[in-house]
DNA sequence: ACCTGCATGTAACAGGTTACATGATTCG
DNA sequence: CGAATCATGTAACCTGTTACATGCAGGT
């Protein structure tokens, strides 16, 4: 119940058709909630059924037109909630991980090389996220408005962090030692 | 395509029944992969039907009898396939995240209660895994096979030291400035 | 007229979630 | 015997993924 919330805090931020919305599920706000077009255009349809959207109106309602959205007081007043309302995390739920612990009995052949690839990914990201930072948000101004995008920007940089961290200690201990439970 | 090899990795741990995986999942697996006993079960028929794994014999294939599973040598096989598999590491989707990003625009109204919680559980979280570390891995002994679990146990750490850090800072420059777009 | 790119969709499927159903065992 | 608990399963649904379909606009 997490997409239609997203969209209707990208439409507030801009109203915007369909195709746009996926080009910014693909860069900001995709950096901590993705969505294909597909998926997209089904919420849509759906926002729209519930009277929490609407379209605005360029008549033409055919198929290969464009066609924006902006958000009704409802979806307002339904995202307002939704953003107050108690949640619980969700568990992690991590391949990488998965794929340690089953290294730990089936051996660990083949799988430094994905950990260095993920490393030079995390850190490919993780400076992506600093160099916005460095663009967006300059020490100097400290607008309150900014507070809590730069503080989600924040957990970005820090997630990206304890990655390149963690999977540098994984690859420091693995390559010299046998590593127990090879194929018996 | 995770949950099967996480089910394999298990039993390859120690032959179970559904049942026993399932409680198995509550705990030190479900740490970083999750999953409720409907889909252990419908699993556990599909790898069985790929012959990986097969039920130990006892007799009754009944309803309300146990039936326990061991993983077969395709079986090991498989897992150590996906382990050495190269896999993209899937982006980021948190809920949590995106709350404050539609609090920047709907408002901070009712949020930071649940920060708090969040916070109170991520705590809480942080303090059973250094319980688990103190206990399955003191200082003295570093066996080799140990490592990988080690490893995997300190993502965990890390990961929750992550959040109750960033939990506290947002908490921090939270409950004073009116934070910018009420509603309106 | 044709091709490429833009834009909106449909269809089928896979994985995860929730609610419920059924049989066996144990304990009062 | 009845209730609680253990154990295995079914069914319906929702979300997300992948592959494909359709219409329009602009360039050559």
């Amino acid at each position: 119940m997490s997409l239609p919330h997203a969209i209707l805090t990208a439409l507030l931020e801009k109203p915007s058709s369909g195709l746009e919305l996926t080009r910014r599920f693909d860069k900001s706000i995709g950096y901590f909630w993705s969505a294909t077009h597909q998926q997209i255009y089904r919420e849509l349809g759906k926002l729209e059924g519930e009277g929490l959207i609407r379209a605005l109106p360029a008549e033409q309602p055919a198929r290969g037109q464009k066609k924006s959205y902006e958000v009704l007081p409802a979806g307002r007043a339904e995202l307002a909630r939704w953003t107050a309302a108690a949640q619980d995390p969700k568990p992690l739920r991590d391949t990488l991980l998965l794929r340690l612990r089953a290294a730990a009995v089936v051996g660990t052949a083949g799988l430094e090389a994905d950990l260095r690839r993920h490393l030079e990914l995390h850190r490919r990201q993780l400076a992506e996220y600093e160099e916005i930072e460095r663009r967006d948000f300059p020490p100097e101004r400290n607008a309150p408005e900014d507070r809590l995008r730069h503080l989600v920007l924040r957990a970005g940089i820090d997630l990206e962090t304890f990655w390149t961290q963690w999977l540098s200690h994984a690859l420091a201990e693995f390559p010299e030692p046998p590593a127990g439970g090879e194929t018996d």
